[in-house]
DNA sequence: GACGTAT
DNA sequence: ATACGTCAACGCATT
DNA sequence: AATGCG
């Protein structure tokens, strides 16, 4: 991509330091970046269109120091979506809201590197429309650990006839998301991931644990299902990592499990995966009632 | 990355 | 003109 | 009320 005002999906976008170097161990300078947003875009808005989400931002690259933000700039274009968004603790925020390509881009430009969508739509922030467990292992390249972890929570989600989509997290582990059908507040939801997370760590207590704090962990898979509540976000599917390599959160087909690793795919690779064969995620599969799935979980704990 | 202030 | 300082989030279980 | 965590 070139410096200067550019025509992109419809926008003009002001693009600079095309020759920054962002990824120093890749060598993939901001202008790079920008071209893997313009490609990726279409797919990366699918999995985020529509709700708030909240950027990571570092505008001197991996070498910078990054941050996180989820207020419009004053000098973000009139044309990028925000909106006022109350916070619990009774504030609010004017918050950035993606909804068409050239966002994307435009938040790239301003040194994006992650994108962390909120799990519910700007239209409804009350109602999650998809639940994420976040599977963490105890050190990076545990990769077995957090595989055996992914599929025992894919075990339990079949049981449940629920339908799951699995991507790695282009860092240290998978997220399994949970398609909803947007029936349900943040108390049920939240109260059905903690459930989901404990159950399966019942099953496999010596391999996987719920423990928030480092300390409690020894050793184990961390079940992270503290992600599903208000003002939350996860990394979208397709977000690029700010981690060496330039590594992105990638959807796969539960059967690549066996062969994926959380770091398999990359901007300098993943357009080679995506040439042969279509986003893992493309079909919408059925989306689940939070409180009906409750409801069978319960049942589920207490025979055994 | 953008902006305000100081040199 | 250029250099420098400052700013850019949140929710919540647990202790 | 403060902390740890993602
Ligand atoms: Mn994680
Ligand atoms: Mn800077």
């Amino acid at each position: 991509m070139d410096a200067g005002e550019q025509r992109c999906f419809s926008r003009t976008i002001d693009i600079s330091n095309v020759d920054k170097v962002f990824f120093p161990d890749a060598g993939l300078t901001k202008g790079e970046l920008l071209d893997y947003h313009v490609r990726i875009a279409e797919l990366l808005l699918a999995h985020l269109d529509g709700r708030p989400v909240a950027v990571k931002r570092y505008p001197d690259g991996l070498e910078g120091q990054g941050f996180f933000q989820k207020n419009a700039g004053s000098h973000f274009p009139d044309w990028l979506r925000r909106q006022d968004i109350p916070k619990r603790d009774g504030g609010t925020l004017d918050h950035v809201v993606v909804d068409e390509p050239a966002a994307l881009v435009y938040l790239a430009d301003q040194g994006t590197i992650e994108f962390h969508p909120w799990l519910s739509l700007a239209d409804d922030l009350e109602h999650p429309v998809e639940l994420v467990l976040d599977l963490d292992p105890p050190a990076q390249g545990e990769v077995g650990a957090v595989r055996q972890a992914a599929r025992q929570v894919h075990t339990l989600l079949d049981e449940l006839e629920v339908a799951s989509r699995i991507k790695t997290s282009g860092s240290a582990g998978f997220h399994v998301h949970v398609p909803l059908d947007g029936s349900a507040g943040w108390d049920v939801v939240s109260a059905l991931a903690r459930s989901l997370a404990e159950a399966v760590c019942e099953r496999h207590p010596d391999a996987l644990t719920t423990s928030h704090r480092k300390q409690g962990r020894t050793g184990r898979v961390f079940v992270d299902w503290l992600r599903n509540s208000y003002g939350q976000t996860s990394v979208a599917a397709y977000s690029v990592r700010a981690r060496p390599g330039a590594p992105v959160a990638t959807p796969i087909d539960w059967g690549e499990l066996r062969t994926v690793e959380p770091r398999s795919y990359d901007v300098g690779n993943l357009f080679r995966r995506l040439g042969q064969r279509d986003d893992p995620w493309r079909d919408d599969p059925p989306a689940a009632a939070a409180a009906q799935v409750s409801d069978r979980l319960e049942a589920l704990r207490e025979d055994g």
